[in-house]
Order: structure tokens, then C-alpha cells, then sequence
DNA sequence: AATTTGTACAACCATTTGGTTGTGCTTATA
DNA sequence: TATAAGCACAACCAAATGGTTGTACAAATT
């Protein structure tokens, strides 16, 4: 299992996706993170650092605090690959009909 | 760990993803994912279970084959997510001119 | 009836995941 | 200068993940 990290791993996990939420409302330290998250702040530096190798997320120092942005045009990346299975959607019915007449004849 | 069984969890595996490109097409048996897939039939099979748990392939049995179908509607909810996550964007830039303000105080 | 095709089920494996606790370091604040 | 706040790093854990091989069975085909 090679360690997968783009953008669909970030997505996966309900807590990156809270994570990820939480901060498009704009940049937040780690403490803002974890506040109401009911996991500990260990917990979420680990899915920060998923979520940082996944290019989701920029990490700036200030003094003693670490303020995380998200970097949401990468979500861009997800929805383009809908969009591009849903494309061939159109497609499906005369395939599906092809499938059919074959079916038919045996 | 929960096992966790949702569209976000189906489509964070690169051959699940795979898996679903191919059934955007239409209806596949499970000999024709495998095929040039570069992994063995059983190991497709544990990612079709798994896609079936997340609901988002349909299994229709045919005589002794197996019909799969992508429910492609199913991704609908991710395209929601992000759009819902991204609509937030627009609200990011006066909380940062807010943070930056605060700072700036200090 | 024998063979091939399509599939299912189980066991096994290394690695990843998603958490936890514990320790210690640095930077503000009283 | 204490003390508190914010964070990093490491070790540990059970469970999930993403594969593999091996066996067996049902349905077509010859």
C-alpha cells in the first residue's frame, strides 16, 4: 500500500472534512481547530499533517501559534473528475441498449 | 476505526475511481473491470463490495455473471460538499482583514 | 459428460489509519 | 522570573486497507 496523498484522501476522512470547513470561513491556529472538535490536539495535528501533504492546507508561523489557511482551488481538482465520469453518462443508454441486443441473441 | 461506507470513501481509492470510470460507460460484468486493470479478480472484488456498501454500484446477477452499474448520481453529494465549502470563500476575506486587524494590535 | 468460464469465500499479509498518552521545548504573559 | 499557552515529537494501539493465493462451486459450452 503506497501511501496515497491528494486531494480525494483529504476529503475521505469526516474530521478532514470538518477541518477543512471550519477553515474556509478563513485562517485559524490549531487551538480554534481543536476547540468543539471533541478529538485531542494530537488527533487533529495529525490529520493537519495529512491534510498539509495533501497540498489542502497552508501552514504559516506567527510567534508561538501555527495559523492554518485551506487552500480550497484544490477542491477544484474533485469536481472536475465528477463532472468528467458524469460526462459519459449521456453515453450510457446506447451502450446499455448495444448490451441488450447482444443479451438478446444468446 | 469505524468503518466507514460513504461516497467520499468510495471514490478516495485511485482503483476504485478507476472502477467507476469504466462503469460510467454502462454496465460491466466483473471479468471486463478486471481486464486491464492490472489487478487480480479478487482484489476487484473486495473494491465492487465496497462500492456496494457505499451504494455506489447497483449488482444485477445475469445466468452466472455479474452485472455491475454505477449509481453516478451518487456523487452528487460530493459536488454539494465542496460547492457548500467554497460559497464560505467569499466570506474569508473580511475575517482576515479581522485577523489581521487583532493582530496588528498586539 | 467433461471442460471452460464466471464467480464466491476464506485465510493471510504488510502497511496505513485514526486515534490516544506522555514528554519536552518555545513563546507569551502575570 | 515563574507560569501558562501553544505546539512538536515519539511511542503505542486496534482496526481498516489493499492487495495476494488457494479452494470450491455453479453455469455455459463443447
Amino acid at each position: 500500500m503506497i501511501e496515497r496523498r491528494d486531494v480525494y484522501q483529504a476529503i475521505a476522512d469526516p474530521t478532514r472534512r470538518m477541518i477543512i470547513q471550519k477553515l474556509s470561513g478563513g485562517a485559524l491556529n490549531i487551538g480554534q481547530i481543536v476547540e468543539d472538535s471533541g478529538i485531542t490536539r494530537q488527533g487533529i495535528a495529525k490529520h493537519l499533517k495529512v491534510l498539509n501533504e495533501c497540498g489542502m492546507i497552508t501552514l504559516t508561523q506567527k510567534g508561538r501559534e501555527q495559523f492554518c489557511e485551506a487552500r480550497l482551488d484544490q477542491l477544484d481538482e474533485v469536481v472536475d473528475w465528477v463532472n468528467k465520469s458524469r460526462k459519459l453518462w449521456g453515453q450510457r443508454f446506447e451502450k446499455l441498449d448495444k448490451f441488450l441486443a447482444e443479451t438478446k441473441k444468446l
